[in-house]
DNA sequence: ATGACTGCAAAGACTTTGCATCTTT
DNA sequence: AAAGATGCAAAGTCTTTGCAGTCAT
């Protein structure tokens, strides 16, 4: 039996936060953004529609940075890279992976691949640029 | 001022634990592992070990998978498969990077890069024959 | 009216940390 | 003896969940 879905306001505001941002965001960023407009939005429905979008497949997980989960809109193959020092996550749409990589694995393993990811970690332009900023504890 | 570093049984057997399996462990099964031989050991101590392996490049993180981060003491380049529904971690050593795609996206973006991950999702071997294990939550 | 969605707060899971104690050197 | 390492338990952080009330259909 399939589940209903209903509109909602908060559900709506949701997913326009996480496409209306390249910042990947994680959940507390998306409800301190909306928190102004919604006084009454709470933190664990911003995580029970982050869950709904997933299963939707309207967004996807890019991964846990720094004890939190993050978040892209974009739902099309792309690489990232993930600053170990500010912990900013961008985009990089000119590294695809050749498209073959996930059935070599099939084939070659055996597994049913879903999906790929390949991540870059490393300093950004800012924070490569002032190697001072050490306030934040670098990832590896 | 360098800090002394010294000998440490606990520390000695959690380091032969990481390099004495494939399966890319969590502290927890650390702890599991090493409990019955070391009836003293805590947690905490290995939370604190594998922080210090990280940070002297003994091992390094595969990344978060359900809530539990997950350790390899092979530190030379490799790509992972995830299982989605069983959570194990294996790895790919037929699957390398090209070298020069940090050397990219270093000059294309501007980026220090100093480490790269390439991970695939899907369904293991076993999982993949056995449709029904549906026990756990597939995680995308 | 039904059942999906939400707020709130409590609970859960994983990890970190302070402090007294034990070990290594 | 000095300083690093550990055990223990408390605290911290992020996320999930139960329940009663609200809202969309």
């Amino acid at each position: 039996m399939e589940r209903a879905v209903r509109y909602s306001k908060k559900r709506e505001a949701i997913l326009a936060a996480l496409q209306g941002t390249s910042c990947h965001p994680s959940a507390e960023w998306i409800y301190r953004q909306l928190k102004p407009q919604h006084p009454d939005l709470s933190l664990g429905t911003v995580y029970r529609n982050l869950a709904f979008f997933q299963e939707h497949g309207h967004i996807k997980s890019v991964g846990v940075v720094r004890g939190q989960e993050r978040f892209d809109a974009i739902v099309t193959p792309h690489s990232h890279f993930v600053c170990n020092c500010c912990g900013t996550i961008q985009d990089l749409p000119d590294i695809p992976l050749e498209d073959n990589l996930e059935r070599t694995v099939s084939t070659q393993y055996g597994f049913a691949v879903e999906r790929c990811e390949l991540t870059f970690y490393g300093l950004c332009l800012s924070c490569s640029h002032s190697q001072q900023n050490n306030k934040e504890e670098p990832l590896s």
